[in-house]
DNA sequence: CGATCAAAGATCCTATAGGATCCCTCGCCA
DNA sequence: TGGCGAGGGATCCTATAGGATCTTTGATCG
């Protein structure tokens, strides 16, 4: 672990907490001392509150008073099932309204290119893939041109981190079909298309993560 | 100004500059000085930092490097109209899923009443109105059952303490007929109804809001 | 008279120290 | 042997002080 430097410590040090919490260097539900964080990445405790502060209104982690902090632990079935209603209320409409917009030559290239996700090689083949994935959700995202539409459709993503650890095979390629359909559907200029095929991908996607629940 | 005290000081710090906030105590765009407010609530300036961070990810503080935070200017006409359009995707699903799920009597009493607004009488006739309009809106997404969904409704609501101060008259009575048909929709059960009665309140107060932008 | 540069003031940012609270372990008792 | 209570340790929580940076004001030069 680096000793974080930048401008304000508190910025690198939300984002050196959020990457641990992420790549489950903490694990869910542990307990986050204090003290024993500072001492790790070199600052005084006060950056530390500060940066924690900032992850609890995202979620990630949770306080009691006089107590401490805590990872967040992993997402329940009904709370993933939670998240992808959600998604299913935010990001078709996302989708629609990036087709009806339309998008220009650069635009859509860009978007082409993020909707291909990396294959199962590699050593850190799963990391790649959801950075890769979660890119091009938001990138759709911000296209609606809504801010706030798109930063709830970041606030959630972050709650998947679940996955980091226990991932199926079946997602490669397909997930990557899905999304160009999607791509080729607000690249028609189609709405109602584009929000249908990220419907669908969605639920599949959700349905491709499902055995993850029954094997816990 | 009461000093705040409680279990934890950062709680009670949150409330009070929310609140500071969001009744134009502090005007929206004003620099806020942490040793200045720390004097005033009578604490150390640590918790009204680990305040003002959470502050910051509600959206209601905007913070420069090296420089302090910002009370949020008030939306522009632009960003009223995003929040708007984020509100047209939340709260129609919350209200087609309250419809589909169905009440028992006391949560269907208990949205019944909250649907109620007071009227232009009394002194802080346009704090009641909209603090009351907004348990409405809190308590029909909370019965969504989606406690995601719950939150984004919440945290988007916050951006509207831009009408504290120049609030129309039309308002009263009008809303709560609406209120009203979105009960009625959902007590009979009929999702699309209810989602239909959302979006057509939130579009007329949409449209009654509109000539405050005219008046700037 | 306007623009540029420098210095002073204010503010934020970070670190360290002390008080209060909670959790856990050990000993005692029934 | 199991339950209860007290003490110690650890941790959080708050306060204060010093260093670094930015903004602003004033003076100087063109």
């Amino acid at each position: 672990m680096q000793p974080a430097r930048r401008i304000t410590l508190t910025d690198d040090v939300y984002a050196a907490v959020r990457a641990l919490i992420m790549d489950h260097d903490v694990q869910p539900g542990a307990r986050i001392n204090i003290d024993a964080l500072a001492r790790r990445l070199a600052v005084s405790p006060t950056p530390v509150r500060e940066a924690l502060a900032r992850l609890e209104s995202d979620g990630l982690v949770s306080k009691k008073p006089l107590v401490g902090y805590t990872a967040t632990p992993l997402l329940t079935r009904a709370e993933f099932e939670e998240l992808v209603e959600m998604r299913l209320i935010l990001e078709p409409a996302a989708a629609a309204r990036v087709a009806a917009a339309g998008l220009d030559g650069a635009e859509l290239a860009g978007l082409r290119a993020e909707a291909d996700l990396p294959g199962p090689e590699g050593a850190a083949a799963v990391a790649a893939f959801t950075a890769q994935d979660a890119r091009f959700h938001h990138t759709l995202a911000g296209l609606s041109g809504n801010r706030m539409l798109h930063d709830a459709v970041v606030r959630l993503r972050a709650h998947l981190h679940l996955f980091r650890l226990h991932f199926p095979a079946a997602h490669y390629g397909v997930s990557a079909r899905e999304h160009h359909r999607i791509v080729d559907a607000v690249a028609a200029g189609d709405p109602a298309a584009a929000s249908a095929a990220m419907r669908d991908h969605l639920t599949a996607a959700r349905d491709r993560h499902l055995p993850f629940f029954e094997s816990r």
